[in-house]
DNA sequence: TGATTTTAGTTTGATATCAAACTATTGGGG
DNA sequence: CCCCAATAGTTTGATATCAAACTAAAATCA
């Protein structure tokens, strides 16, 4: 899967980035500004990992960090103009993948396999 | 699940191993004998990423690498004594694992879980 | 109000991982 | 027989990832 979508993302001429990216672009696709802690639990990893990425995403122009005025020790992430640019290519690629992942699986395997996964999901 | 691994590991003493090096040793308690590149396709990663996996479970005591006489290019991974103690406490964590895991999950639910799943795999 | 604890992020150091370049050996075809 | 292609592993360089140590700021509490 990682593969498929960075095959996908550099046929759109998107290099450099891996799914943990993506799942941060995603995140402010939905939401305009989250914190750095925001991001950590919406894609569930470390928050180090975070900062790691997301200052990623802020070298290639994708993404800008803020300091909250009241608060200072939150930061806060937003797309810039070059990151909302990349919602309609990432809608299209998320298509494709679910497209090729769930060929030859009908609507009622989805179902039971969803709901199998998160019984197992909260086994941990 | 590599939490959960990596502490029942660490309860029985064993430390500094990850998931694939236990991947690595499941395939010798099997097979006394391995090349790099029977252990890259059967725990499906990289050869050099194998290399890598051995050479610290060499460095750990558990397992050795020879030359092969005919062929000197290929290299063969074995259990040592040490290695080879690891099975009877890695069958156990692994029962305890796959108990958690299918914890309040039906042989039926099971069953047809992995069939999805391996449809899904064959779709990439 | 002042000390202590909690919270938000970053830095550091270690590891698994991959891809690409490289080395060394084997096997085939002219 | 020799060259070339294929094969087996290793090395190198980059990246994502985590945990632990650290910094700085806010909140609690005594």
């Amino acid at each position: 899967m990682n593969r498929f979508i960075a095959d996908e993302m550099e046929k759109h001429g998107i290099e450099g980035l891996s799914a943990s990216h993506g799942d941060i672009l995603y995140l402010l696709f939905r939401k305009t500004r989250l914190t750095m802690a925001e991001i950590s639990k919406g894609i569930h990893k470390d928050k180090s990992t975070v900062t790691a990425l997301v200052d990623k995403l802020v070298r290639l122009g994708y993404v800008t960090k803020e300091r909250d005025n009241g608060d200072t020790r939150v930061v806060y992430a937003a797309l810039t103009r070059k990151g909302s640019e990349l919602e309609p290519i990432f809608e299209s690629i998320s298509r494709d993948m679910l497209d090729a992942f769930y060929a030859n699986v009908s609507e009622q395997e989805k179902e039971d396999l969803l709901r199998v996964l998160i019984k197992i999901y909260h086994n941990f």
